[in-house]
DNA sequence: GATTAGAGGATTGTATACAATCTTAGTCTT
DNA sequence: AAGACTAAGATTGTATACAATCCTCTAATC
């Protein structure tokens, strides 16, 4: 992508991919001074960089009190993803309608790399994460919608992302996440919109519960 | 609402109201300087106000060039309005399903409301238009999905203000719109969710119709 | 012993000053 | 005359300093 131009971008996304790997836990208090000091610079560029994750609701400021990074209960996690799958599988439905040809070979192609990828068993844990995301990035590119790819991509993705890295998948979803990639991809390849719709949206549900699942877990184990 | 506690935030809720009246048209820039000049105080919290407003899509600002007023392409419009129509179907589709007896009744005395002042004809530009936005504000709020709910007030309202704002309305919509409302309402009151989904999805289409013809309309006037 | 009032320190909000970048006007060249 | 280069001005990015608010710890009072 492009270079930040500007102290205040490279900040804040440095500081995105801290938050959304776990290394600033939520609730981790972002100080203006801390950032100085680890940063560099003055206090006006780490100001705007907080500001640019408040504005991607990455964290929460209160006036005169300061920034903490978002911790989300279960019923606002449930609340995101209730708005994920209507919008993506929304653009399931459009890339259905709209992703051209050459598109679609790519998403084959890039099933292919993960079926390999899955049967090695190499790098379960990251790159089928990466590889999920990658699947999801296209065909929501696929959609044509810029508004939608902005609200899919830049605001619900991160915190969405920031609750799977903190969790362990399962050793069966993988598998089964990429046979649902496969029909969702057949669907499109079809152009039948409405089942590439409905496929998406149960695919969706399908990791919410998971999730719920996986946080149900690591809750217990406290 | 609550008081501003910050000058940043009172000149950010002044300009906002402003974008949205029409009264700083799309492309204008929005210099710090200015708005120092404007509203007082130093470049710190101008400065600030600019990037709220960016976060809320209304300006775009390019590093060490400045902000402009967003300035949407037709192409842009009929976007917003795709992800719009996906939200709020689904939000109505949510309340039909959640908002309490009380909430429903209200919306019934809204109704009456409307049709009074349509009857009287009076303030048919500007109540009828604040009228709408209260109607589909409530059945957002009825979703009981914040997130959801601050994706369609937050975030793409005002856009959709602006734009509403700018063009006059036909005199015949308003009423049309009533009865739209009424049977959106009829549906959420049997509980009927997917009729009120549906009747949402119609009711938003035929807005944005209403609302190209008009800009086609002021096009062909330039 | 619990609670509250207050002082001190720490943090954010704002103001001002300087540095870096962009824009614009003008001149020079082709 | 069109275009490229240059320099001055304007604007944004950053740094530093001060003011206002909040948090915390102490101490005094009930």
């Amino acid at each position: 992508m492009s270079e930040p131009q500007t102290l205040a971008e490279k900040v804040f996304s440095e500081l995105t991919t801290a938050i959304v790997r776990g290394e600033l836990r939520p609730g981790t208090k972002l100080s203006e001074q801390t950032l100085v000091e680890r940063y560099g610079g003055s206090r006006a560029p780490m100001r705007e960089a907080i500001q640019r994750l408040e504005s991607r609701n990455l964290v929460v400021r209160v006036p005169h009190v300061g920034a903490r990074v978002v911790s989300l209960t279960l019923s606002e996690l449930r609340d995101i993803y209730e708005v994920r799958v209507e919008l993506e599988s929304m653009a399931c439905r459009l890339a259905a309608q709209r992703m051209s040809d050459a598109e679609i070979a790519e998403l084959y192609a890039l099933l292919a790399e993960h079926e390999a990828s899955i049967a090695a068993e190499q790098g379960q844990s990251y790159y089928q994460k990466a590889g999920d995301l990658d699947f999801h990035y296209r065909i929501i590119k696929g959609s044509q919608n810029t508004r939608l790819h902005q609200m899919l991509c830049g605001e619900l993705y991160h915190l969405v992302r920031m609750y799977r890295y903190q969790t362990s998948t399962s050793a069966k979803r993988p598998l089964q996440a990429l046979q649902e990639h496969q029909r969702i991809v057949e669907a499109i390849a079809a152009r039948d919109a409405e089942l590439a719709e409905l496929l998406m949206r149960r695919h969706i549900q399908a990791s919410l519960t998971n999730l719920e699942t996986r946080l149900a877990e690591e809750e217990g184990r406290l």
